[in-house]
DNA sequence: CGACCTTTTGATTGGCGTCAAAATCTGTGG
DNA sequence: CCACAGATTTTGACGCCAATCAAAAGGTCG
């Protein structure tokens, strides 16, 4: 499956609009600005859920950003076929800029839900970032921040219970939803949409489906959340967070400054 | 234990004469933008062994590069006072530049040899990256090589047994140190300095000392390495790096390009 | 030589995996 | 709107990898 298969569209959208709420690569920037890396886009693409935006290997000539919906970062043990989930993708998030010397790229990308990706070429960003040290210093920013997430789900994956890895998980991904997402979060119920199946949870904590929906069942009985239908609503945040040792600030880890 | 309890010194020694066989950040730098860069250094501090560098959550005006020795990243689980080590310091390395929004380092570093660090000014690395975006874009490189480590560590975390696991982070340092260290590595039986002990390999893959030891016992019987008085010898690579599914391209993730 | 750290070994326990099957949900077409 | 197939969740029984606890042996360094 190659993302050359996929429906591509010329730019009707404005990328700088994609529906995240605080910031990305684009965000702030001014008009004029805009308008300018609005030049270096070249296309748009829909693609459907559960499928793969390109695989580990291939070589790309784009980066992509996430326009709408939401997808993740991948690896697969080929010893033992087993899946190990890096990074969920929300709307703002930046893929494929990684490579290994030959051009491919190290990890898998898939889709969870419909998803809508905004397409540059990779010469261009390069050449965006040299005659823009500002955007240079962002991504560095943007690629902090997944550092200090990918830590702490080493921390969570190494050193932490299934309980506690599994509490963070769903909360870091509540809070981001509420920060990335556009009318993903219900105050009323502090809910938010979910597209997580129990088997995709696992495969970022490490664990199997089966010890995942032990857990969660764990967690609903406690009365700190309830997790089904594709939502997830945090019933007792306070015990929740003090069990997965999670901070939000880890969210807002940044390069330099 | 505060860095500034460390003996500091004017820079007597040129920051890219660090002992680093191949790319750091200043390597390959034109002699004249060397000069300019040496004049934003502005100490030089000298760590003994098994000395935390600095400690979560304080905040430091400085970045460093390391330039010599061996040290490591880490993180505590406050609920359980368990460490997870997150990354190893090996000369070229820069340390220090992800902090959370209130300015704090976001993990604690530590030695684990004697160490000799290069501080710069925080605020004067910001202002080069914008003057310089080339070495923006090796910063960027460097930070995609790391999360590359820490991704690979997360699937030998999460979805590998403890004896892949091990293998695994043998190797990767094994080939680091090759690149690395100078005088490290010892080619007449393919071996070099090896700092770490059994509970550090435990605090890197997630296991504990006892079980550390009795994986690389196994290993050590079946002769693939030697790995005892702080030295690795690996015997039978091929085997090693099958049993680790490990590939040295890893250590070549580059950002765009 | 003695204190301390690291490695090694054994016995036992437990958290999570594996296997299997039933129950429930979801989407699709008739 | 129902029927059906496939995916996902749920539950139970059982097994194993790695943790825990404990103690001895070996190394290192002042």
């Amino acid at each position: 499956m190659n993302i050359n298969s996929f429906r591509t569209r010329p730019p009707p959208t404005d990328c700088s609009q994609c529906p995240v709420r605080e910031k990305s690569l684009f965000s702030d920037v001014t008009k004029p600005r805009l308008d300018w890396i609005q030049n270096y886009r070249k296309n748009q693409l829909s693609i459907p859920p559960k499928t793969d935006i390109f695989q580990e290997g291939e070589k790309h000539d784009f980066i992509y950003t996430l326009f709408s919906g939401w997808g993740f970062l991948y690896k697969t043990v080929r010893n033992n076929g087993k899946r190990q989930i890096l990074r969920f993708l929300l709307p703002g998030d930046l893929i494929g800029y990684q490579t290994i010397s030959s051009g491919a790229v190290s990890h898998s990308a898939a889709t969870l839900t419909d998803v809508t990706l905004c397409a540059f070429p990779r010469t261009h960003l390069k050449e965006m970032l040299i005659q823009n040290p500002e955007l240079a210093l962002r991504l560095m920013t943007i690629e902090s921040r997944d550092m200090s997430l990918c830590q702490s789900h080493l921390m969570a994956t190494g050193r932490k219970t299934a309980k506690e890895s599994i509490a963070f998980i769903l909360l870091e991904l509540f809070y981001r939803s509420k920060s990335q997402i556009k009318h993903s979060f219900n105050p009323s119920d502090n809910s938010i949409v979910f597209p997580l199946s129990q088997e995709d949870i696992g495969d970022t904590v490490g664990l199997t489906n089966v010890h995942v929906n032990r857990v969660i069942k764990n967690l609903m009985d406690e009365g700190l959340i309830i997790c089904n239908k594709k939502r997830l609503t945090i019933i007792n945040e306070e015990a929740l967070s003090k069990i997965a040792e999670f901070d939000p600030e880890i969210l807002n880890v940044q390069a330099l400054i």
